[in-house]
DNA sequence: CCTCCACTGACACGAGTGTTTCAGTAGTGC
DNA sequence: GCACTACTGAAACACTCGTGTCAGTGGAGG
């Protein structure tokens, strides 16, 4: 359980990695952007890679919040779109693929796990939106499978570009089923 | 224009980052791995940054050669998504994800405009391969669109699970069109 | 032979890295 | 008052980093 001030101090450094990227992030320069110091912060998160495992969980806090209340029935897919397209969340989506590259890289140290984590977080989510008689079929896998493979394929479109109208009206046929 | 021995270990630092990533490559390391020195590394390259450059140019040059010979037609997303399943291919994709991440998060230095390059290189393969008919209107924009975000999203898929069974049933319905 | 040129080895420089050691300070409960 | 815990500051350690300096190689062309 994490007291008051590492909590605190989690937070100021993750709206930090939001903007700065998590991978050449280093100590110093952190800590005297949120007014610590790196003895403070080792001795909070023990090292380096236990702050950064710490921010990882964060930012996983946040993608999980949007997937439970993002409901299920029709137009999950849709609703998932529109969370994605948002502009607020454009920091955050960049540093989960960030995330996401690095897990594929270096399966070990904080990143590990991370990618396919978060491909079964969304596939389960889709498999929870769709109804009861596909669900535990294959074709309801392969049709999760492929709405996933969309959005994602979507947002990196949308991370790369930026164009949010093209992206949003090739979706469209997609969106309301 | 690139002498022998440029080209020479240009082609073995390309190996090394192939298994190794791009993200925290240092010259040391790699120049004792491919059986050079920092010194000649600097001396062909310019600098690390200049190194990375012409890494980066060697990946897309990769990705080029595919795209060069795809040819257009039907069943283009098909050959596609064969060359971007392929085992073989693994390391390189993975290669390329990661430049693709880093280059959104800091637009400056080698990485510059990589992601965005890499979305036009492939829409415009996918648009010469649509009908005349189709090539110049928005619905063929929303398809081709379509069509990138799905092998793509496919693609980072494969890459965290490895799962090609899954995601190959996924796209089956999208492959024969 | 001599010169030119592509290439290479050894080494040092200054800056930045994560981490540790030692010494505190503020606040709380007894 | 006193111990105890949570937290913090300053300085140093042992690296690694990219890069620069200086002095060579070896071979090809004149």
């Amino acid at each position: 359980m994490p007291s008051a001030r590492e909590t605190e101090l989690l937070e100021a450094a993750y709206r930090y990695v939001l903007t700065h990227g998590l991978a050449d992030v280093s100590l110093r320069p952190l800590a005297a952007a949120i007014g610590s110091s790196t003895r403070v912060l080792l001795y909070l998160f023990g090292s380096k890679e236990g702050l950064v495992k710490a921010l990882l969980a964060r930012a996983r806090a946040d993608e999980l919040a949007l997937l439970a209340d993002i409901g299920t029935g029709p137009g999950v897919v849709a609703r998932l779109w529109d969370w994605l397209a948002a502009p607020a969340h454009r920091p955050l989506l960049t540093l989960w693929l960030e995330a996401y590259a690095r897990s594929l890289v270096e399966p070990d140290g904080p990143w590990a796990g991370f990618a396919r984590a978060t491909v079964e977080d969304w596939l389960e989510v889709l498999r929870a939106a769709q109804p009861e008689g596909v669900r535990d079929t294959a074709a309801g896998l392969a049709l999760r499978t492929r709405e996933l493979a969309l959005l994602r394929g979507a947002l990196l479109d949308l991370l790369a570009t930026g164009d949010g109208e093209r992206i949003t009206a090739a979706l469209r046929t997609s969106l309301t089923t």
